[in-house]
RNA sequence: UGGGGUGUCGCCAAGCGGUAAGGCACCAGAUUUUGAUUCUGGCAUACGUUGGUUCGAAUCCAGCCACCCCAGCCA
């Protein structure tokens, strides 16, 4: 693991800890636990809330579970169970054998609303949705006491044993809570703990049709598991009193303590999982895994390393303060990971032919260069160099704008790991359009420099008759706003129509053809690239771009 | 206008009464067969605001302002 021996300051639910730690207040124990709701994939936010979790656990030498908080069957279901324990894994984290469900506590759930209702604290309650709300109160005025309140304890008993058993259609009742119905806290008067869902469950198939909500499960599921510090975000501070509350109530084995942290936004992008949904379900992207996506499952299949994840969040650190970090930040981790890991490769993502006219076609010369320039260990390549090859169409202008490097009508430049070659003739076809160069390559500047002359640009290649056809696909930013969310109209108003571009004649040097799914390369000049761990074949690769290398350049 | 939170450089973020860390971004140079990387230097007399306490305040107190969250039988 990336123990990251940074010197990030520790954060203010660390020193919690410590002084936790210092009093002994969890006998020295650190227990911690990352429950998602299997309703959706995990995105970047969540990544926040996985390493922090684990992280911590990590840190005190404490454990962490993996629990599904499964209260809601109508949203969850088992495909979104796997892609979230795959993506756990992914981001480097191991819950060992503690998989919990919320729905494992069903039958102690159950037994601990009797006893609240044996203690009066919890009642049978008819209200409808709509006059429940009625009921409530507003956010300046008190609510008002359901007339089913001072029900009995033993009608209570009897009506909630019978939403169990199924006589009542969804809605009938609901089991609530009797705390106080003009608390300023809304969350406290007299929330309800079960409704009556005659619903079909991932993980208890039919044996329930009433399930417990999200306030009185979360809270219980911790105490149960003895979880010692239960992090969670910042809408839920308003729960805290609630949750502290029913197992105050409770003979519970444990009262962990709730710490609220803000969650991690990013610009550019959206990361509720109601709108990741939606740009799934109305094919405005090609599913949840969908490169451009800041689903975990999107950034793997884009290139993303779990190890670039893990400093990003490391780096942008724990806070109760709302934030919006710039892409570029977790973009600067990403490239910092792969210039120092990923193995260099020469592709050619728009070809034109070069052709050096005073090399034979016979020559058949084998360069070898460094996969990589710094860390030797990565080995070498072998690529062939001959009479014919491709470059890119940008690295050739016939009118070059001012402070352009690259080729240009008798000019010279550097075919990288190379030679200088010189432009002689631009070749053009019917419509006008350069078709071909014819270059002349001086033979004596391999590994040197060019007598007599200073010659700065260098520019990547491919040789014509052993590179490898690939398509490429290029990604750009899904929303061309830094806050879809904020911004005027429509989030989808600010989808960006070009974030998808598909190159079907790119080439690539031979010494490629046998990259694997999910292996990263950086394409010299171009940008990190990662074989694609759903398309690629090994006879027809398929490469995505992950990002882009930083370009200093500006054209004027 | 009830309750709960948050406000330190363009973006994150340290700081916990002793006189503003760090990262990203940006700018300027150096090296470079990737316009990449690396390297060097620059970048808050200022901590939402107004008062107060103190020898001394971003840190303590009070008022004000701004922003976020809460009225699901969602989590």
């Amino acid at each position: 693991m990336s123990e990251s021996a940074s010197n990030t300051p520790v954060n203010f639910i660390h020193q919690i800890i410590n002084d936790d730690l210092a009093s002994g207040k969890h006998s020295g124990r650190v227990h911690t636990r990352f429950p998602p709701e299997p309703n959706g994939y995990l995105h970047i936010g969540h990544a926040k809330s996985i390493c922090l979790n684990f992280g911590t656990a990590q840190k005190y030498g404490g454990l962490c579970n993996l629990r599904f908080d499964d209260t809601n069957p109508e949203k969850e279901n088992l495909e979104y169970v796997e892609s979230i324990k795959a993506s756990v894994k992914w981001l480097g984290f191991d819950w060992d054998d503690r998989l919990y469900y919320a729905s494992d506590y069903f039958d102690q759930l159950y037994e601990y609303a009797i006893a609240l209702i044996r203690q009066g604290k919890a009642y049978v309650c008819s209200l409808t949705p709509e006059q429940a709300r009625e009921y409530r109160g507003t956010l300046t005025e008190p609510g008002r006491p359901s007339p089913d309140r001072e029900r009995s304890i033993e009608e209570n008993l009897a009506l909630f044993s019978r939403m169990k058993s199924g006589e009542f259609p969804d809605g009938a009742f609901t089991l609530r809570l009797r705390i106080d119905m003009a608390s300023p806290n809304i969350n406290l008067r007299d929330p309800v703990i079960y409704r009556i869902k005659h619903q079909h469950h991932h993980q208890t198939g039919d044996t329930w049709c009433i399930y417990p909500m999200y306030d009185y499960t979360h809270c219980i599921s911790d105490a149960l598991e003895r979880i010692t510090h239960s992090l969670c975000t910042l809408e839920f501070e308003d729960h805290r009193p609630l949750y502290d509350w029913v197992l105050d109530q409770l003979d519970v084995p444990a009262h962990p303590q709730q710490i609220e942290f803000a969650r991690l936004n990013i610009d550019y992008t959206v990361m509720s999982k109601r709108k990741l949904k939606q740009l799934v379900d109305e094919g405005l992207v090609s599913g949840w895994s969908d490169p451009r996506m800041p689903t975990l499952e999107g950034l793997r299949r884009r290139g993303y390393a779990p190890e670039a994840i893990r400093h990003f969040v490391d780096m942008v650190g724990v806070t109760k303060s709302n934030s919006l970090v710039e892409v570029g930040q977790l973009e600067f981790c990403l490239r910092e990971f792969l210039d120092a890991t990923a193995p260099r490769a020469m592709a050619v993502l728009r070809p034109l032919r070069v052709t050096l006219t005073n090399v034979p076609a016979e020559h058949a010369e084998r360069l070898v260069l460094p996969r990589h320039p710094k860390n030797p260990a990565l080995g070498e390549r072998e690529i062939p160099f001959g009479r014919e090859l491709f470059i890119d169409r940008s690295d050739f202008e016939e009118v070059p704008p001012a402070g352009f490097k690259r080729l240009v009508p008798g000019g010279e430049v550097r075919l990288r790991g190379a030679y200088i070659i010189r432009c002689d003739d631009v070749v053009k076809d019917a419509a006008g359009r350069v078709s071909e160069l014819r270059c002349s390559c001086d033979l004596a500047t391999l590994g040197k420099n060019a007598e007599g002359r200073k010659v700065k640009g260098v520019i990547h290649w491919v040789p014509a008759a052993e590179a490898i056809p690939v398509e490429v696909r290029l990604y750009d930013r899904l929303f061309n706003h830094p806050a879809p969310d904020a911004a005027e109209g429509d989030y989808r108003d600010h989808i960006n129509a070009d974030s998808l571009q598909v190159l079907r004649d790119a080439l690539v040097e031979p010494s490629l053809a046998a990259a694997v799914p999910e292996q990263r390369f950086q394409f010299e000049r171009e940008g990190y690239f990662v074989v694609d761990r759903f398309d690629s074949r090994p006879d027809a690769l398929v490469f995505n771009l992950t990002i882009g290398l930083k370009d200093s350049w500006t054209k004027p």
